[in-house]
DNA sequence: AGCACGCCGACT
DNA sequence: GTCGGCGTGCTC
């Protein structure tokens, strides 16, 4: 209690607010105020989504010329100090009361520009979060120190690199789009041995030449720091920044503030620099935007290709989505004709990459699906035995204890609701397997693709495999990346580079062979995206071999998923994919939501929200290792928008009621 | 989130 | 007759 024992009025006495802002002049009652724009409008960092506006606040003339838009401020609010941003200086305001001073300018540097404090609306709108939540991950943590630095401006650019992009069909046209300052948006599909950093870096180049910035988007630190070499060697030193957190707190507030100054116009790095304020800008683009890593866990779990979307309409700017695999969402903006698509050349391909696939056929699998001549058969010993006189040789396994669950005992085809679309998991002792989604039991459940009745869980992979090729090939060097122990590279000498999806090294000159065991349990995840993550990670590790080189994949060659790897059509697979979900109902072509809280607070939060007409809500059921329950919700796409409204309206209200908290997230990755 | 205002139970 | 429960409302 502070006011015990004391005769002080603690809320009223000005000598305690002197005591505390000594350094910087405290914002006094009586002060004059600026004689330019006395009024600010400050966002606050609160977490309350009905307190998600501005309130005007006094400027102290002492502050008039700190309190610049952008700058952090410290206010008086419902009596307690809080950060936040100025967004607009104004001759009055409309606010009926008096006005409360700023308290402090924190610091005179615009660290929110109009464009990012714009899409932070936007973004909070799209996911029916608060701004304040968006603005945690766009503007990252001051830190003094760094900010009394001055950001050198960059040097002159280097002379131009011969174009990477010269064999891709496409490419060039769309290259020179962008230097010709339209805004030209593309999905590019790279070919196997592609280099496509230096494709990333050389877009990138060719819109700094033409005077803007760019920003582009990889999945992690490894990847951004591959671009960001990439980078250097074509522009030279100083012209970009690689925005990662994991650079530590100084070296991350130093990139962004050299952005934000613009001393530099471009940056590569992961999901959280799809803010990155840079000035002029003129093209976002984003690699492997399949890549679970893009989708930020931290409330509102913005996903950054839509980031980068929102803030290419709302600035006007060229786009490229880029992989060696195709989303279904990328696949939609190509479909809609929005995106034109950047395919590899169908001829130049079979010279670039052999992709087959061998052994493990159903009948051989279901007799002994681990015996390790199922798994590793002999084409593929025979294929590293070749390939590894050549070079090092990339054998792609599934993770240790990767997650699975039900799917047809006899084809493996995951195993869906009939209703809903959604993954069947089991259900209690001796109950039906029932849907993760809306929660009907399936006790009669077949297989929609070959009709047999029973169901397995797919049993988990191992961690022997490096072992095993230890023991087959005597004198060859076997590493392996996984987990915590990731190689970023690897030399061009005979060598075996067993990895799991995600921590393949990259070889210098490219992989002789690369191998993908066990394909069939990535394939056979109950989830909804299983087959086109399945692809992706086969895609991106069979990416890594050099051209001509060889990649086998082991599983079974009906397989759609396996069919489009050997064709390398991540394109098509990707068309069949949405016409899949197209009908039946997911997203993209729905969008879709998710409501996680109490079962109480879930009730009263369906009453509260206003759904659009044709939503559908499946559910309640409960969630897995929780007292909480889920809601689906699915609306037809062109109802998106008033989805999410309805969901940020339903949370304002929630929040002003100090009702129970009911978690929110639009188009969640995983269901 | 705090903090105030405002109508209905068990205490001095 | 009061002290006090936390339901709704406001915070520039």
């Amino acid at each position: 209690m502070t006011t015990t024992g004391s005769s002080d009025q603690p809320e009223l006495l000005p000598g305690m607010a002197r005591a505390r802002v000594r350094k910087a002049p405290a914002a006094k009652k009586g002060e004059p105020l600026a004689e330019v724009d006395p009024v600010a409008q400050v966002l606050l960092e609160l977490p309350l989504a009905h307190l998600d506006r501005v309130f005007d606040y006094a400027v102290p003339a002492s502050m008039g010329e700190k309190a610049v838009l952008g700058a952090r401020v410290k206010v008086r609010f419902g009596g307690q100090d809080v950060d936040g941003f100025v967004v607009a200086r104004q001759p009055a305001s409309d606010h009926d009361g008096v006005l409360q001073p700023l308290r402090r300018v924190v610091s005179p540097e615009p660290v929110l520009v109009p464009a990012v404090a714009e899409l932070a609306r936007l973004v909070a709108e799209r996911y029916a979060g608060t701004r304040s939540d968006v603005l945690r991950l766009a503007v990252p943590p001051r830190h003094a120190t760094t900010e009394r630095e001055p950001s050198p401006p960059a040097p002159a650019l280097s002379a131009s690199q011969p174009s990477v992009w010269h064999g891709q069909p496409g490419g060039e046209s769309f290259l020179a789009a962008l230097a010709a300052g339209r805004q030209p948006k593309a999905v590019w599909n790279a070919p196997p041995a592609a280099d496509w950093a230096e494709h990333l870096a050389e877009a990138a180049e060719v819109m700094l030449r033409a005077g803007r910035g760019t920003v582009l988007c990889v999945p992690d630190a490894r990847d951004a720091h591959r671009v960001g070499a990439a980078l250097e060697r074509r522009l030279g030193p100083g012209q970009h920044v690689v925005l990662v957190a994991e650079a530590g707190p100084a070296a991350r507030y130093r990139s962004f503030l050299a952005v934000s100054r613009g001393a530099r116009r471009i940056v590569v790095g992961n999901r959280a620099a799809a803010f990155a304020p840079v000035h002029d800008l003129g093209l976002v683009a984003i690699w492997d935007d399949g890549d679970d890593l893009h989708a930020e866990p931290r409330a509102p779990y913005p996903h950054a290709r839509e980031v980068l979307l929102l803030r290419a309409r709302a600035e006007q700017t060229a786009v490229l989505v880029a992989g060696f695999t195709r989303t279904v969402e990328a696949e939609y903006l190509v479909r809609t004709g929005w995106a034109q698509p950047l395919l590899p050349d169908r001829r130049q391909l079979r010279e670039l990459a052999q992709v087959g696939v061998a052994g493990a056929t159903d009948k051989s699998r279901e007799r002994d699906p681990f015996a390790a001549s199922a798994r590793i058969p002999s084409e593929a010993f025979a294929l590293i035995r070749s390939a590894v006189e050549r070079g090092p040789v990339l054998v792609q396994t599934p993770r240790t204890g990767y997650a699975a669950s039900l799917a047809c005992e006899r084809c493996r085809t995951p195993a869906r609701c009939g209703h809903c679309q959604g993954p069947l998991r089991l259900g209690a002792a001796q109950e039906p397997p029932v849907c993760a989604w809306c929660g009907r039991q399936h006790p009669d459940w077949a297989c929609s693709a070959c009709g047999h009745r029973g169901l397995r869980t797919p049993v988990v992979g191992d961690a022997r495999t490096a072992e095993e090729l230890g023991r087959a090939f005597p004198g060859v060097r076997v590493r392996s990346s996984s987990g915590d122990r990731i190689l970023d590279a690897v030399r061009d000498e005979p060598s075996i580079v067993v990895a799991t999806p995600g921590a393949e090294p990259v070889a210098e000159r490219g992989y002789a062979a690369v191998l993908l065991l066990d394909t069939w349990l990535a394939i056979g995840r109950p989830d909804l995206r299983a087959p086109e993550e399945a692809l992706r990670r086969f895609l991106n590790a069979a990416g890594l071999v050099g051209a001509g080189g060889r990649v086998l994949a082991m599983g079974d060659a009906a397989e759609p998923v396996l069919q489009a790897l050997v064709r390398w059509d991540p394109a098509g697979f990707a068309a069949r994919e949405l016409a899949e979900r197209q009908s039946a109902h997911l997203t993209p072509a729905s969008r879709m939501a998710t409501l996680t809280g109490s079962v109480g607070a879930l009730s009263d939060a369906m009453v509260l929200l206003d759904l659009p007409e044709h939503a559908d809500v499946l559910g309640p059921v409960p969630v897995p290792g929780s007292e909480d329950e889920r809601v689906v919700l699915r609306v037809p796409r062109s109802d998106g928008g008033s989805l999410s409204r309805a969901l940020g309206e339903m949370q304002r209200l929630r929040s002003a009621r100090k009702l129970d908290p009911v978690r929110v997230q639009v188009d969640p990755v995983q269901l």
